[in-house]
DNA sequence: TACCACGGTTCGATGAATGAACTAACATGG
DNA sequence: CCATGTTAGTTCATTCATCGAACCGTGGTA
């Protein structure tokens, strides 16, 4: 999509914004980047997307500056992803979707409550914390299981994910 | 990617929220539903989207009770595509996404301004008015040209951009 | 030396998007 | 009555993306 195939001619910041963020896996590969994902394995065994895509996407993210890949050990060297300031304002979009699917697409009650670390409060849809008043970023924000939750996975992610974590904090 | 090809396994309502809205075109179409854009031949003309896809996208949102359709005249039979309140709720996740790719994308400023019809102030990017301090739904919002708005085109939808309108107003 | 882990790339088969052409229902003008 | 136009589609051949399995290369580790 982002290769000739785009929305050009579409005067609309939407528009420009799903050029990057609106193809296939991309936005399910930036929220597993809030969850603390950063290894390419662990996307994988997460996403249960096929490699040929993953590398794709994860290339494409940091080539608009998303993602920022970076070395975090050399003997094997290792990569590891990781999120942009620019990356992290996609936060409140990103809940603001979860959110209307929540509300909207049936299911069993929130799979995931998100708090606001420094008071513990539960955030609102557009992530505005009630007693502080703010919006709050990712950086502030702990996962706790909800009660719509299932477990039937058992990858590092998901694993992280049944127990109350930090946002953005490496599951591995 | 509705059609068995979906994120089935995913423990997420992003996950879910996606397989509605997530194809190529969708959210450009629940844009200008937005917009007061309800018939096929305008979405047609504004979005420079394949005939097939546009029948198959609008199926698809009927569907999924974003869109309803319904007959607004008989002779010759017309019907015309209109948001539900399930379909209206997208207007945040909408506003949050476009304005992200408004800071972060480049461009020559804000292509739209969204306003408070009631009080006349300027919504933020989580479509809160300042003056009133909640959260606003289109139905209560006037979109206005901003300083980064470039006029290419010349079908119903982006004519009526060029001017001051109500959100959801039919465009014809 | 053999084997494993990790992070990819390559490849054939399938499915979706594209754009042009065609269809159908009805209206209008002469 | 016939030609033309408008609207909302469908059909079709071509191109492009996705899928899943297999393969590759680098660097440990037994």
């Amino acid at each position: 999509m982002a290769l000739g195939k785009n929305y050009e001619g579409q005067d609309c910041s939407l528009a420009r914004a799903l050029e990057v963020i609106g193809e296939r896996w991309t936005l399910l590969v930036v929220r597993d980047a809030m969850y603390g994902v950063r290894r390419y394995g662990d996307f994988l065994a997460h996403l249960d997307i096929p490699r040929a895509v993953l590398s794709q996407r994860l290339g494409a993210l940091v080539e608009v500056g998303v993602l920022v890949k970076s070395r975090y050990q050399d003997n094997p060297p290792r990569d590891e992803y990781v999120l942009t300031a620019v990356g992290r304002e996609l936060w409140v979009p990103l809940l603001a979707l979860s959110q209307w699917g929540e509300r909207n697409l049936g299911g069993a009650g929130p799979r995931r409550l998100f708090h606001h670390v420094t008071c513990g409060a539960r955030l609102d849809p557009v992530s505005r914390c009630p007693s502080c008043g703010t919006v709050v970023g990712v950086e502030e924000i702990e996962v706790r299981p909800g009660p719509g939750l299932e477990h039937n996975r058992d990858d590092p992610v998901s694993m992280v994910l049944r127990e109350p974590h930090r946002m953005l904090a490496p599951v591995s």
